[in-house]
DNA sequence: TGGCGGGTGGGAAATAGTGGCAAGAAGCGG
DNA sequence: CCGCTTCTTGCCACTATTTCCCACCCGCCA
């Protein structure tokens, strides 16, 4: 379970550490590796643990590579998927075309979201955060089921 | 398993390398091979492990001789299968006729999309990307089985 | 104020991707 | 039937990127 927000830095070399406390999440879990993919509503990245990812690879592994509509999706949600590994400080190497997908700066910003965790850039992330939900969207996330 | 999408190039021989972390998953399976053929539903290609292959080879010699829809496409594309093997690098030679077919230029696009691997020419991939599904041909990939 | 843990940066070594050379095989003309 | 040309295939070399490792900085806590 993630949660939180942390502001961190890209280096030169497209390296992010992911904070310490998603790290801790991840152990505990025995989950070494993350994976990163385009989040398919707004210009961010989503990270999930393997777990979860696991559930999605079910998905797609029990499919017809013949099947068009599943081909479909599996390309475009998908196909941008990439495993990564965390050096010994805990760091990920975004690659280069998620980053720019993304548009990720210098500056970005992880957030938790309970089973998989965001990844922004700093003013995609003030942006988002800016931004109105419409009346008929919002959601009583303490309401009843 | 397949996962990721990777930018490459072909020189002038049609040679392009397969993405290293797929030779990874292909020599852990122990296929050293892989075979090429057109993809039916798009101008792509579909590389196939030899197991995959090996699948779809005893659909095809069990399926009924007197389905002449199903013949006729089973025959359009599986005659248009090549084996390759990978040179010291890695490399496929992409027979000229499947790199004409799936309009392979000098940047091609390789994605893993599970238990199969897709080649695009690049501008076919980006605007195959770019197309909307739609809604209800969408699947939730993250949704509930 | 010294130790510790988290985050950041940089250098060196290994590896991936790419282009090009060259030896060998296959077709063509003399 | 021989020699030339052309295409193929295997091999080598260059470059960019990735990976690994080590050192530093900064804030927190004892």
């Amino acid at each position: 379970m993630f949660f939180g927000t942390f502001h961190h830095t890209i280096d030169a070399k497209g390296r992010t550490s992911l904070p310490a406390r998603f790290r801790e999440a991840l152990s505990a879990a025995g989950e070494p590796r993350v994976v990163l993919m385009q989040y398919p509503h707004w210009r961010a990245l989503l990270t999930l643990p393997q777990s979860v990812w696991n559930e999605l690879v079910k998905k797609v592994m029990g499919a017809s590579p013949l099947d068009a509509r599943w081909q479909r999706n599996v390309l475009k949600f998908v196909s941008s998927a990439h495993e990564v590994d965390l050096d010994v400080h805990g760091r990920v190497l975004v690659p280069p075309a998620l980053r720019e997908w993304a548009g990720l700066g210098k500056e970005v910003v992880w957030v938790g979201m309970g089973p998989v965790i965001h990844l922004y850039d700093k003013a995609a992330h003030t942006e988002q955060m800016a931004a109105e939900i419409p009346p008929d969207q919002v959601v009583d996330l303490f309401g009843k089921a």
